[in-house]
DNA sequence: CTTCTGACA
DNA sequence: TGTCAGAA
């Protein structure tokens, strides 16, 4: 028989629930979704609804933060993660691993650099 | 009770 | 990022 699957792009788990199962914050994922790290479904309300697929990508949004803790430079690897289309779990953390030691170390317009670094932003 | 948006001691 | 307010 053919193995139905876990319909994982479905969006209908509640902000409760992403918050227990990926530990991040409301906080946090509405900032993220805020900035496009992340598309979240709505309902009719305007309540954010979930598919597992999206916490996995929380999980991802949260190990990426973790090592390059910079929002444009996460967008921009995730965007790419979305068209490469092979990537198996850990395959892809360490494709973004090389990213972003290839393109992240210090490369931001230093014409407007003060002299000391600041917080994340 | 849970979630949403906007704002800031 | 935390947290509080006011509304839904």
């Amino acid at each position: 028989m053919v193995q139905e699957k876990l319909r994982s792009d479905l969006a209908i788990l509640p902000i409760g629930t992403a918050i227990k199962l990926t530990g991040l914050t409301a906080r946090q994922i509405r900032y993220y979704e805020a900035n496009d790290l992340i598309k979240v479904a709505r309902s009719q309300s305007k309540q954010r609804l979930f598919s597992l697929d999206d916490l996995q990508q929380l999980m991802e949004i949260k190990a990426l933060m973790n090592t390059e803790h910079n929002l444009e430079q996460v967008r921009q690897l995730l965007a790419r993660s979305k068209g490469t289309v092979v990537h198996s779990d850990s395959q892809l953390r360490h494709t973004l691993q090389d990213e972003i030691l290839l393109a992240s170390p210090f490369n931001r317009n230093s014409a407007n650099y003060p002299s000391t670094f600041k917080g994340q932003n």
